[in-house]
DNA sequence: ACCCATTCCTA
DNA sequence: GTAGGAATGGGTA
């Protein structure tokens, strides 16, 4: 029986359903035996499948983009120009996938010259005109703009219909006004321009006031504020953002509605299809179907591939507890998270705990929930004696999402988590550092496609939040268990990935992953602060400033706030008319120090702005700020050290951030002295020499440079030798100051123009000593080109260990970026190859000191290329020899690797 | 209460 | 010119 002519039409988006299976991990695995992926083939088959089945009437229609540009590029040459190219193992899938839905009978589009929406849109319509009711299966939000009261949209992953009412629940605009609302949002994934921090809440508040797109730019002028001044500069875009936005209706089509019908299956052809993809479950229920004489149909009855799906318990009995403990100690390897009451490890305080031994099936333990009548939970010591064992066992493989954070927070109750043989954060981190940010919500929503509970959406936001204990036990063990859950997924979709690269594959293992705990040990350590020091600091600071204030007010005739660049922009450039030097990047006029630095030539009040900008940073994030980050427990400052935030493979440090204390300025040293060490310790801080300038020697291995090293010559001195032709003992220290300014300017990637700015010369100069650079240091040259065309080849630089920084913007059409992507290449390797050295210095320094077993000589420190430890006075001198000696050994370049060594009372005399 | 731009501290 | 974090003021929600 073929269908009527007034059964639904069934529009699917297959590009959209392409792209969402590819992502899916549990189809990611999914290949022939010969290699070849069929994870995304399966994925669209299912859910057309899955689509027959709930219409069995539908006429169901497959639509495709085709290769190459269409009529949008025309209009905008930058539209799409972001995508990256498709990946092999999608592309390979395509053509199959054709071939399939063809030999099934469905019919298939693929029109050149437009894209898929487009086809569909110009076939609802069609439909629309004949009375026939239409739904367009699709994850791509631009189509709600084509519901009409026949036409409605389906999200298959989901299961949710939408019609008119949907959509203005949805988008809080009418179907009718989604182009409006899209062309002022613009698309950042296509490329498309709107207005600049106009978002989903902004164009619905703007529609909803001025109807329409139109009615919005006729009353730009009354909308106020920044957003307002966006809008302003947007109007001239916003037409062909409306017209990039808008789905074609009317594709010239060789079929017509009324001619696609679906075919009989091709069964010989299927079959052979499912053979050659080995995809079994489809030959077999194609085989059963024809058993029952049923061709047609067969696949239509196909069962969908389940969802993402789980069974989450809650444990509140000892029994089911017990039974979970039997699971994990015969799992070969299990997940787990802490819940707690505080992001701060120092604070925080076990809530519950949960565990995953297989994807989508988690338990969570509550222990603390403490809310007014929260159900009985199992004891905290009973639970936590039984978990011990497992937890502390090294040979227990356990895999987390920054279990850091747990470790130091079991830390507290006794547990010395041993055994992390993954963590989630660090796969991702290694696997490419830029991607995403590699915090579970960011993950779970790069790697498996889906969406995560957020922590707000069970504890509220703001000053209101709960906290976890306060969260209600049922709504918690989903999240808590969710996280276990997508923590063992995560695992299953990165690793492979890593797995396939053996170079950072090699820095996950060996690098990050064993620094992990030695970074916890650090944290839980602290340093020791002289808070009575920072104080009287902060008095002396704070008396200081108000003279300062007094004497700004007093020249500038009036009372205003000098830590307000606007209000001095104001003073400076209006009131006492000081001609404007430079402008922030915004377009106000800078009051930025290098500026107010030249003023202070001609005019009194920079430099008294100057010194108060100076004192005031200094009193507000340090001398003030650090007594009140002691805790409590210890009586130490416990920072955090992040490992997967900084591009390059550098640490970072926040709350407090211990890795930019002051050292430059005389009074800004003067904190370093609060920085002490316990009774009878001392301070020892040991720091690399030119560690980048050697390593830039090493990777070029340029002979110059490289026997300036080897020879043990003051570098900067040597550079200025031969850049200004005379004898080493003949380099005016002006000389040596321009040569050391080129020595880092070349690390930083730097141009000619950069480097004039730095010493205040002629460009025309600057180039000339760049030049004679390069010609007694070709072997710098050379490096820096052939880095340069490594990044753009392949989209990412590796450094000496073989840690990968990617540059998406490396392709970039924007000049801007695309340079900003060159230097960053140029940087990367060698700021990365000197984090590389130091994290496998602090590894060979801990495994040192723990082979000595000694509580007196502890690593409290690292600052990039310097680490600084706590050492008893009795055994300073030969510990400190000791520890530049495993420093300097730490990895084998082709110059020496010299660490200097300080050792005080404090963090300054040290120095 | 939150986001942003600006400024300034480090390697 | 590279890589970070934090404080501040000021506008908007």
């Amino acid at each position: 029986m073929t269908t009527s002519s007034l059964s639904p039409l069934i529009l699917v988006d297959g590009s959209s359903y392409l792209f969402r299976a590819y992502h899916v991990p549990y189809l990611q695995a999914l290949s022939t035996a010969d290699g070849q992926p069929t994870g995304a083939i399966t994925g669209v088959l299912n859910m057309i499948n899955s689509l027959k089945k709930d219409y069995p009437q539908g006429n169901v229609v497959v639509v495709f983009d085709a290769k190459g540009k269409t009529f949008r590029n025309d209009l905008y040459p930058e539209y799409k120009a972001n995508r990256p190219p498709m990946p092999e193992d999608l592309r390979s899938q395509i053509a199959p996938i054709h071939e399939i839905i063809t030999a099934m009978g469905l019919p298939l589009l693929v029109i050149e010259g437009v894209e898929a929406d487009d086809v569909i849109g110009t076939l609802a319509r069609q439909a629309c005109d004949l009375g026939i009711e239409t739904v367009i299966s699709t994850g791509d939000k631009d189509m709600a703009q084509l519901v009409s009261p026949n036409v409605r949209l389906i999200n298959t992953m989901t299961d949710v219909e939408m019609d008119e009412a949907g959509v203005l629940e949805k988008f809080g605009v009418k179907p009718d006004r989604i182009i409006d609302y899209l062309a002022l949002m613009g698309d950042k994934v296509d490329n498309i321009p709107g207005v600049e921090k106009c978002g989903p809440k902004t164009a619905v508040k703007w529609l909803t006031a001025y109807d329409s797109l139109e009615g919005v730019i006729a009353n730009a002028d009354q909308v106020k504020g920044k957003v307002g001044e966006n809008l302003r500069a947007a109007l001239e875009q916003l037409p062909l953002s409306y017209e990039l936005a808008t789905i074609k209706l009317d594709v010239a089509l060789e079929q017509g509605v009324a001619e696609l019908r679906p075919k009989e299956a091709n069964v010989e052809a299927l079959t052979a299809l499912y053979q050659k993809f080995e995809l079994r479950r489809l030959l077999a229920e194609l085989t059963a179907g024809q058993v029952a004489g049923d061709g047609t149909d067969a696949a239509g009855e196909a069962e969908a591939e389940p969802e993402i799906s789980a069974e989450y318990d809650i444990i509140y009995e000892q029994a089911a507890f017990e039974s979970w403990l039997k699971q994990l100690d015969e799992a070969d390897c299990f997940a787990f998270d802490t819940e707690t009451t505080s992001i701060d490890y120092m604070k925080a305080e076990l809530v519950g705990l949960s565990f995953a031994c297989e994807v989508g099936k988690a338990a969570y333990v509550p222990l603390k929930h403490d809310y007014e009548d929260a159900p009985g939970q199992l004891d905290i010591d009973y639970v936590l004696g039984k978990l011990k064992p497992l937890l502390e066992d090294k040979n227990k493989a356990k895999v987390g999402q920054n279990l850091k954070y747990d470790a130091n927070v079991l830390a507290h109750y006794d547990i010395e988590l041993q055994g992390v043989a993954f963590d989630t954060m660090i796969e991702s981190y290694c696997l490419n550092s830029v991607a995403t940010r590699h915090n579970m919500d960011a993950l779970a929503e790069k790697y498996l496609g889906y969406k995560t509970m957020h922590f707000e959406e069970i504890a509220g936001k703001g000053a209101k939040q709960l906290t976890f204990n306060q969260i209600d036990i049922e709504k918690a063990g989903f999240y808590a268990a969710e996280d276990a859950d997508i923590t063992l997924r995560l695992h299953q979709a990165i690793y492979p990935q890593l797995e396939k690269s053996p170079n950072q594959l090699s820095v996950y293992q060996n690098i990050e992953l064993p620094l992990m705990p030695v970074l916890a040990k650090m944290e839980q350590h602290g340093v020791l602060i002289d808070s009575d020091l920072l104080d009287q600091q902060s008095r002396a600071l704070g008396k200081r400033l108000e003279e300062l204030e007094v004497e700004a007010h007093n020249i500038a005739g009036k009372s205003f706030n000098l830590g307000s660049p606007k209000q001095l922009q104001q003073i400076l450039f209006e009131e006492l008319k000081i001609p404007v030097i430079k402008k922030t990047p915004k377009g106000a006029p800078s009051t930025a120090e290098e500026v107010l630095q030249e003023l202070a030539l001609d005019y009194p009040l920079p430099k008294i702005i100057l010194e108060n900008r100076g004192l005031s940073k200094l009193k507000s994030t340090y001398t003030d700020k650090l007594p009140l980050m002691v805790a409590g427990k210890t009586n130490r400052v416990h920072t955090s050290y992040h490992q997967a935030v900084a591009a390059t493979g550098r640490l970072s440090s926040t709350d407090p951030n211990l890795q930019n204390i002051p050292i430059r300025s005389e009074e800004g040293r003067k904190i370093r002295e609060a920085f002490i060490a316990p009774e009878n310790h001392k301070i020892v801080a040991i720091d690399y020499s030119q560690i980048e300038l050697r390593i830039m020697a090493h990777l070029s291995g340029d002979p110059g440079l490289v026997s300036a090293f080897t020879q043990g010559r003051d570098v900067h001195r040597a550079t200025a030798a031969e850049i200004f032709a005379v004898d080493l003992d003949q380099v005016t220290s002006d000389q040596r100051r321009s040569a050391k300014a080129i020595n880092f300017g070349l690390i930083y990637g730097m141009s000619a123009f950069g480097l004039s700015k730095q010493l205040d010369i002629g460009r025309h100069q600057a180039q000339q000593y760049m030049d004679k650079y390069f010609e007694r240091y070709p072997g710098v040259l050379t490096y820096m080109e052939d880095t340069r065309s490594q990044a753009t080849e392949q989209g990412y630089v590796e450094t000496l260990f073989g840690r990968r920084l990617y540059l998406p913007d490396i392709k970039s059409k924007n000049q801007m970026r695309k340079k900003g992507a060159e230097r960053a290449a140029i940087n990367a390797p060698m700021q990365g190859t000197a984090a590389d050295i130091i994290k496998k210095a602090m590894l060979a320094v801990d495994a040192w000191i723990r082979e000595q077993n000694d509580p007196r000589i502890k690593m409290t420190m690292q600052v990039h290329d310097e680490l600084i430890f706590e050492i008893h006075q009795d055994i300073v001198e030969e510990t400190t020899a000791k520890l530049v000696e495993i420093m300097n050994n730490a990895v084998d370049l082709d110059v020496p690797l010299i660490a200097e060594a300080g050792i005080g009372d404090n963090w300054h005399q040290a120095h």
